[in-house]
RNA sequence: UGGGGCAUAGCCAAGCGGUAAGGCAACAGACUUUGACUCUGUCAUCUCCCUAGUUCGAAUCUAGGUGCCCCAG
């Protein structure tokens, strides 16, 4: 038998370069594939971005990275670019979440579109049979179906990420690292020395990086000034730049501070956004009622392989590296299901992904599309 | 132009003669392949509106300015 041939998205970091030398221990051929989705200066990507000066740009200097890691590992490396794709499909997307006052997760589109569609296309063409990343997760096939779990490293874990991939996508896909945590990551490039072994993890958008947020949307959407309002009694307490700048459960960057009215003021937490009239409403205290919601319509449902039952109690997770939270999933049709929550939680936010676990098994995941509480619509 | 009150960091605010609390904001770092939250750290030193004085020593007392507020006109 052919040995199966194998292309590993090559970031420049740590991760995908062991990703890439497991399989290769593990007797696959293996090809590397460095992906550039971002062009700063063509996406007019300026303000708010610390490195338009530096001599190299991000990007090479990551692709240096990864040709490095190529040659020690004696792994061939292409390059292919979806500049254009990430842009159509995941960052009209994100732009068009933000002018509508939701907070978007674009790195759940990049790997729906990016990675897991335009790359997996671009890799069959190519003639491989499967792709890889250094994405910690893990895929288990099981009668029949392909099932993501949740890495073995739970405190990496990234399933929540990639709770949008069907089943063709899923069993296109290998996650090598989904048995191992960072630390024995780290340990093996160490012992293979590789040039990246101690190289900072990477943060930020993917593909686009590290940005000042607020200075980063400045590019794309207008300023526009407006009240900031306490939720509790109504009255306009500062100003802010456009409520679209603004996530629910905010407290960085109000720059509210020292309120005659409020002898006592603490932080200021945003609660609530009025696209419409371009409000912001913020409340006092980090648990006041109105960042609270007890139930969720959640819209862009894909489940990765299997259906909960109507009303099976789960958990789930609201936002990157929050706690599992305990919820009841009521199916309502093919793309959509409510959530309902064991307990109130806070600063559940539209336009973040909802994903869904059974214990250790990724469910799939949806779009926070409207929130509740006490059966009031609070968004 | 009579009386009273107040002037402390970006904002709110302690201090009442002994060598500038605290909170919020901001900034930095940690954490993090969204965005937040969270945690840690920094943040008044010819300084407490100005000037002169009393005192060993004043943000704290006195006098005079300046500015703002309240009451009465």
């Amino acid at each position: 038998m052919d040995k199966k041939k194998i292309i590993v998205g090559l970031s420049g970091g740590v991760d995908s370069a062991i990703a890439a030398y497991l399989l290769k221990k593990q007797g696959y051929e293996v090809t590397g594939a460095f992906m550039r989705n971002w062009d700063a200066i063509a996406n007019n990507d300026i303000s708010g971005n610390p490195t338009l000066d530096e001599p190299m740009c991000p990007q090479e200097q990551d692709y240096e990275d990864a040709k490095k890691v190529a040659d020690q590992l004696e792994i061939p490396l292409l390059r292919v670019d979806f500049i254009k794709e990430y842009w159509d499909n995941v960052f009209m997307y994100f732009l068009d979440e933000y002018k509508k006052g939701r907070t978007p997760n674009p790195d759940i589109f990049c790997n729906k579109y990016i990675k897991f569609e335009a790359f997996l296309n671009w890799a069959k063409a190519q003639g491989f049979d499967q792709i890889a990343t250094g994405h910690y997760a893990k895929r288990v096939d099981k009668d029949g179906m392909t099932y993501l779990y949740k890495s073995f490293d739970q405190n990496k874990d990234q399933t929540y990420f990639l709770s949008q991939l069907n089943q063709s996508q899923l069993s296109a896909s290998i996650f090598p690292l989904g048995d191992i945590d960072k630390h024995e990551v780290r340990a093996i490039a160490n012992e293979l020395n590789l040039a990246v072994a101690s190289k900072k993890d990477s943060t930020g958008v993917c593909f686009i990086g590290e940005r000042h947020f607020k200075e980063f949307l400045f590019n794309y959407l207008p300023m526009k000034k407006g009240p900031i309002v306490d939720i509790n009694t109504d009255k306009k307490i500062a100003t802010h730049d456009g409520v679209f700048y603004y996530t629910i459960g905010q407290r960085k960057g109000l720059g509210i501070g020292g309120l005659k009215d409020y002898p006592d003021a603490k932080s200021w937490y945003v609660c609530k956004k009025d696209v419409k009239q371009n409000i912001l409403y913020v409340a006092n205290d980090e648990n006041d009622e109105h960042l609270l919601a007890d139930s969720a319509l959640i819209s862009d449902v894909n489940f990765n392989a299997i259906r909960p039952e109507n009303g099976q109690q789960i958990y789930a997770k609201f936002r990157y590296r929050q706690k599992d939270l305990g919820v009841k999933i009521f199916l309502i049709d093919e793309n959509s299901v409510r959530l309902e929550f064991d307990q109130p939680y806070k600063a559940i936010t539209p336009g973040q992904a909802a994903v869904f676990y059974d214990d250790n098994v990724c469910l799939g995941g949806g779009i926070i599309q409207e929130v509740y509480y006490k059966n009031r619509k609070i968004n």
